[in-house]
DNA sequence: CTCGTAATGCAAAAGATTCCCATCTCTCTT
DNA sequence: AAGAGAGATGGGAATCTTTTGCATTACGAG
């Protein structure tokens, strides 16, 4: 039950914050900016401000239940994070979104950081490409 | 002479956009916002439009004479590219910025973009960490 | 069930970036 | 060197994303 982990992150737990856990375990695709979920939201009759959406992602990031993005779209897309850490591949021309994870480039990271003096804390690594997809509108 | 990176790039060589070019040239540090930009112009005395500022850098991002980057500041930063491919470390707490390059991270990049049938165009790697400098304010 | 605190919704604010358009400036041509 | 035309600039308005202030409402401990 979602109430349990909201409880856990020593929040409340309001109409709010369940339906937007509820939708962000839904949603296909996994991606989504707060101005979608808000729009989510209220195609499913849920009237919840865009404020409250902001707010309750941001407060579902410090809980560490979301991770959010920062792709190259103006705007942030947050997800549901399922445990495992992974990386991203983004299709610069349909916005397709694919996860990865190399234990190989995880490695040299941390070896990277240390060499710098740097402790690591978190990393975020977006390849950018074109999907063959018979569906992705760059094809010719 | 920077006029002709300019010329090469189809651009007309403008006052501003030499100006720009000149400052990114010298600035330390390396990575600067447009608002950073516009006000250093400011101090140099040159008074060269905030909007000018947002056009120029993306017409030079465009040209591949600049990169743009998004940290997690909430605005991108330019820095000028000077050729030689890298990433970057993001100190948490006092927001320095270091580049590293590594070759057996960027030859994973590509197969792994391969293995998901992507052509990798571009990627950012970004490790986000705290920094052990004695003038660090995270230091306790 | 009642109360106090925390959460919500709305509207306004703030920050970043883009757009509009009248004016100015390169650059190419004579 | 002067003129014309295309392209560039500046400044403010507009747009977009995200945050904030505040009055109202809803959890949940007792």
């Amino acid at each position: 039950m979602d109430n349990q982990e909201i409880r856990k992150a020593g929040l409340k737990v309001t109409l709010p914050r369940v339906k937007i856990l509820e939708l962000l375990e839904a949603s296909v695709p996994r991606h989504v900016s707060a101005e979608d979920v808000y729009k989510m939201l209220l195609e499913k009759g849920e009237e919840i401000g865009l404020a409250t959406v902001y707010r309750v992602l941001t407060q579902f990031e410090a809980a560490g239940l979301v991770t959010r993005h920062n792709f190259e779209e103006g705007h942030a897309v947050f997800e549901l994070d399922r445990g495992e850490h992974h990386d991203h591949i983004v299709c610069v021309l349909c916005g397709k979104v694919e996860e990865f994870m190399d234990a190989t480039i995880e490695e040299r990271q941390k070896e990277i950081a240390a060499e710098h003096g740097f402790e690591m804390e978190d990393h975020s690594l977006i390849i950018y490409g074109r999907c063959n997809k018979p569906s992705c509108p760059g094809r010719e």
